[in-house]
DNA sequence: GTCAGAATGACAACATGCTGCAAAACTGGT
DNA sequence: ACCAGTTTTGCAGCATGTTGTCATTCTGAC
């Protein structure tokens, strides 16, 4: 059983994981240092942007596959920086939606200017279809965990 | 440019590793709890245990790309909880080499025994193409960043 | 042998993630 | 309308990771 050929391929594709996950955070960090955000901030932020009419804390969380708290501490400061605002919520009478503000639409904005050629630079070199059957491996493994 | 096939695909592939990275930290916790050990313990002993011969803080740090302080302070409190001991390196005055103790090595043993199952339980349905092109994108990307 | 530069250890500050708990607000079945 | 169960908030504690700084040790070029 410890010679199935997948055993090890699976075992050395998760310590890649890790360390990809460390590369990723810091390139994530780089981007978004001349903005005034980190890495984590920039996946809040893009939550928020895409989800034009507005999220609650909890659901930038789901979104994220994160605990509430973490993102709950990161809107927070994000709020106390002028990039969010929080509203008030005619569905929830605790629960506020959590919209950007005009600056914060500025910084997301500035951010595309970034990301996108970066997203474009890292690909060049690799097959359509590798990124395809990666990104297939991937969520056919959170898919896996995640329950 | 925005609209390059490749810049989405990336663009998700990014944000599905960042979620399936703390899912892959949950079951390390969750195999490691029994043993006494959490996830960032088991990738440390897993790097002391495949170097049968010692290796220093620091080549530990760089075999799983992380930052020497990080290592250090698990090291540290594993030392203390008797899985690792530090043996004096007689290439280096300062750097200790970092060895198991026999209780490390058992629980290394015990460790193997969840770790293995898992892998092979988690990649029953998953063709054996799909993780060497998925293990050759992490790498090719990790290539990437790691500089 | 000497000396500049790299590697290492120790300490500290900080960012990011998790969990647990209690109280308030919402939801849905009766 | 009521009540049980779920969701959300706020607070607290902790694990893990990063960076920065300083002193010590090693290394290699000269």
């Amino acid at each position: 059983m410890a010679h199935s050929p997948k055993r090890k391929l699976f075992l050395d594709l998760v310590l890649s994981l890790f360390r990809l996950n460390g590369l990723l955070v810091a390139e994530g960090d780089r981007m978004a240092e001349a903005l005034g955000l980190t890495s984590a901030r920039w996946k809040v932020i893009g939550v928020v942007a895409l989800a034009h009419s507005g999220v609650t804390v909890p659901g930038i969380a789901r979104a994220l596959g994160q605990s509430r708290q973490a993102v709950q501490r990161i809107t927070d400061v994000m709020e106390q920086d002028g990039l969010l605002r929080y509203q008030d919520n005619p569905e929830h009478k605790r629960s506020v939606l959590v919209c950007l503000t005009d600056r914060g639409q500025e910084v997301y904005t500035a951010l595309r200017a970034v990301q996108d050629p970066w997203a474009i630079d890292n690909t060049e070199d690799v097959p359509l279809e590798e990124l395809e059957t990666g990104l297939q491996l991937v969520r056919r493994l959170i898919y896996k965990f995640d329950r």
